[in-house]
DNA sequence: CTTGACGATTAGTCATACTATTGCCCATCC
DNA sequence: GGATGGGCAATAGTATGACTAATCGTCAAG
């Protein structure tokens, strides 16, 4: 279904649509969290959505079994298929979460993204200091180096900067939040996008200077530092994304 | 599919199975949580599943494709459904939890999860303290004496303490950490597990007065008591849950 | 006013046939 | 000998039509 990265590579407007299927999930999945469907609403049911997107029964049916997989709907016969409270949504699914990318969101959500993703992401560095191994190492300058090489390609910027995120999870032992980088991926997105959108030549001197820390701290198995280094990275991209939604 | 507080009704045994998509669903869930089928192996192709659970193929294709939904297999022609590596697995989706709580977790994941939990739950209590309205301390008081009155029966404590969570989340104004409660349902499940097995006659008087110090704190605005107040709910119950796992 | 049965609506399930994709093997060509 | 490309076969993907089961709303009986 969707790739690892996806949300990075989609701010190039590629949309897939490997198969039927997917075309049907994210029509009505776009629908759904952009409001058009309404929380508490009735879906049309299944003879006219098959009209609607022209697919088969089968098609629509396990489209909607995806989305009630992510908690975005409730079938019950007689009633009807219907779009359940936004509580109930699984806010860290990847596809769930770039269905809120495209539907341009407000500074609030914003915030409380990077809110979220400093919740996990401190805690994420403090471990991985403790834990990493030597191959982590290699590998996260492996990729802080593709970081400037790429300063001034910012979607293969972000690739490789999702990439050491992602290390520093897999090296915190910890599965949540290694399952949590989807969080990640999205604030990566919505940062890099307002760049491209407000600061077209946005200097990305500063981050990668920041992200060199992050590597040399998790190296020395300095939680403090890898701490604070992340801090100072989240609040860099925050305040870059804050940029696209202020102005 | 899975209903609000079902994680913690899990303890006394019931499994439901409202459907034959459920069933499926958890007989193959299980089986790849547990590694009855490893990461990165092939599941039996569809004949052989069809025959196996005795459904037909579209139960079983929308088993597959909620399976699917939620990171555990990937589905591809002429090569089969694999298995996905764990990293790709949604680990906040409340049935892939429920699944992990099966079969019977480890020391580390038990401490892991209580990890992430402290890492939402804290800075949700401390949000929750300045944007909570009157109605979330009504609801809060209620559920908190809710408590109070079911302190000799396991269940129906946990599943009062889990509202009271929810509506910590919920003030907190943010739709990702309301999203997470499925974490703090499974940390819940886990520690009333352990105390029914190892100190059924657990006192739950210490965990009823930190949580009104919670309530206390949310209502005064006072954050950084909130916080306070939680970390200590978050570490007894730790303590409780690390119990079943350590002897 | 309450209760219970019935009917209509809607999702759930089944069986079968056909299509599209793609890994693998082998023949072909440099 | 190694790379290249075409075709076979296995598997998931899609389509269709029929039937089943659950349940909401209504209305009549008590």
């Amino acid at each position: 279904m969707t790739e690892p990265g996806s949300l990075i590579r989609q701010i190039s407007g590629r949309t897939a649509a490997r198969n039927f299927h997917s075309f049907v999930i994210s029509e009505l999945g776009t629908g759904i969290v952009s409001g058009r469907y309404p929380v508490g609403s009735i879906l049309p049911n299944d003879a006219a959505m098959m009209d609607q997107y022209s697919v088969s029964r089968t098609v629509l049916r396990e489209a909607l079994k995806t989305l009630e997989a992510k908690g975005l709907v409730e079938a019950r016969p007689k009633v009807g298929t219907k779009v359940t409270p936004r509580s109930r949504w699984n806010m860290f699914d990847t596809e769930v979460l770039s269905w809120h990318f495209e539907t341009k969101s407000d500074r609030s959500f914003v915030q409380n993204l990077f809110d979220v993703r400093r919740s996990l992401e401190l805690p994420g560095a403090d471990q991985a200091a403790g834990l990493r191994t030597g191959e982590h190492i290699r590998m996260m300058k492996y990729w802080a180096y593709q970081m400037d090489l790429s300063r001034d390609q910012s979607e293969a910027f972000a690739l490789a900067e999702l990439e050491l995120h992602r290390l520093i999870m897999d090296a915190s032992q910890n599965p949540f939040l290694r399952s949590a980088c989807s969080m990640v991926e999205l604030s990566l997105a919505v940062a890099i996008s307002a760049s491209i959108e407000v600061v077209p030549d946005f200097d990305r001197s500063e981050q990668i200077r920041q992200h060199a820390a992050l590597v040399a701290a998790v190296e020395n198995a300095d939680s403090s530092a890898a701490r604070l280094a992340m801090a100072a990275i989240i609040d860099t991209e925050r305040d870059l994304a804050l940029l696209a939604v202020s102005t």
